[in-house]
DNA sequence: AATGCGTGGAC
DNA sequence: TGTCCAAGCAT
């Protein structure tokens, strides 16, 4: 789309408000892009914001990281959640040392064959590294673009081919507008158009937007499912990984069985944790996090 | 396509 | 205080 109402008063919105985030800074490397990109995964800012330095700091570049162990990986993930990313961005940094001479990827399917790179992560990184002009459709976007266009409270469970669509439409066409567009969207959702309780009186799009101007109406339709935590097999893997990543080396099993009081769940969970690749078993019943490539980084 | 996958802060 | 939420991915 040459250009629409919205282009202007978000972009201006954006010079003005945009936080100063270190992925965003010009010494920020594609490497770093791709790191924070991952960490912020369904985990919000603030948390990122000290494991990214630190992460940085310890491996700046993918064959640095590729140089050691993905236990290390999982240990240096620590807190964030999700501990699979750690895994997987550390098979990334394995295929970027092999297959791509060390240096991240610009070309989006490239990205996006990159272990933990989806359809968002590979156009958010080609778009915010390297200037592209990509379709950035993160939950805050698809937020925004619901209420705006749609006039709806929250966008479907899962995204659809119409919200692609829309999301493509709205492309200025000039790749480096089209990029700060997307970060300007996103900061849009992040900080004004949130989910809970968003703040239309501050809003960029406060004119255009179709769901302010109906009133703000309520969601409608199934109430939305929410997964529970407490008592899951979730839980208990993030207790008994927690055990390995603040220990050194290995741990007998008498200190994992201490964590949980369920011994079915108990086992249950951690060969689930040992079939990810985030456990290794070793002999007499003694568990560490995993010193291997093998059974991380895909072959081929 | 619906599930499973961590963690902690905000209210 | 329990519920909701936070820049998704893989299967």
């Amino acid at each position: 789309m040459p250009i629409s109402p919205l282009h202007a008063p978000v972009l201006a919105w954006y010079a003005e408000h945009a936080r100063d985030l270190p992925w965003r800074r010009p010494d920020a490397t594609p490497w770093g892009v791709l790191v924070s990109e991952v960490m912020l995964q369904q985990t919000p800012v603030n948390r990122v914001l000290p494991a990214y330095a630190e992460w940085l700091e310890r491996w700046p570049t993918p064959s640095a990281l590729a140089a050691d162990t993905p236990g290390e990986a999982v240990r240096q993930w620590g807190r964030l959640g999700y501990p699979r990313r750690a895994l997987r961005l550390y098979a990334a940094a394995h295929t970027i040392t092999e297959r791509h001479d060390g240096a991240v990827p610009a070309s989006y399917d490239d990205l996006r064959a990159l272990p933990g790179i989806g359809d968002y992560t590979a156009a958010a990184v080609a778009s915010f590294a390297y200037g592209q002009r990509h379709a950035v459709l993160d939950t805050n976007v698809r937020r925004v673009l619901t209420r705006v266009v749609d006039g709806v409270r929250y966008p479907p469970t899962a995204t659809t081919a119409r919200e692609r669509r829309t999301a493509q439409d709205l492309l200025p066409d000039a790749p480096a507008t089209a990029a700060r567009w997307a970060v300007a969207v996103m900061e849009v959702g992040a900080l004004v158009c949130t989910a809970a309780a968003p703040r239309c009186d501050s809003c960029p799009l406060y004119r255009e937007c179709a769901w302010r101007q109906a009133g703000r109406p309520d969601h409608d339709g199934p109430p939305r499912r929410r997964q529970s935590y407490e008592g899951t097999d979730r839980q208990c893997r993030g207790r008994l990984l927690r055990v390995l990543r603040e220990s050194d080396g290995a741990v007998p099993k008498a200190r994992l069985d201490a964590v949980w009081p369920d011994p079915v769940q108990r086992e249950r969970a951690l060969d689930t944790l040992v079939a990810d690749g985030l456990v290794e078993p070793l002999a007499r019943g003694r568990y560490r996090l995993p010193t291997g490539v093998a059974a991380v980084v895909p072959s081929g």
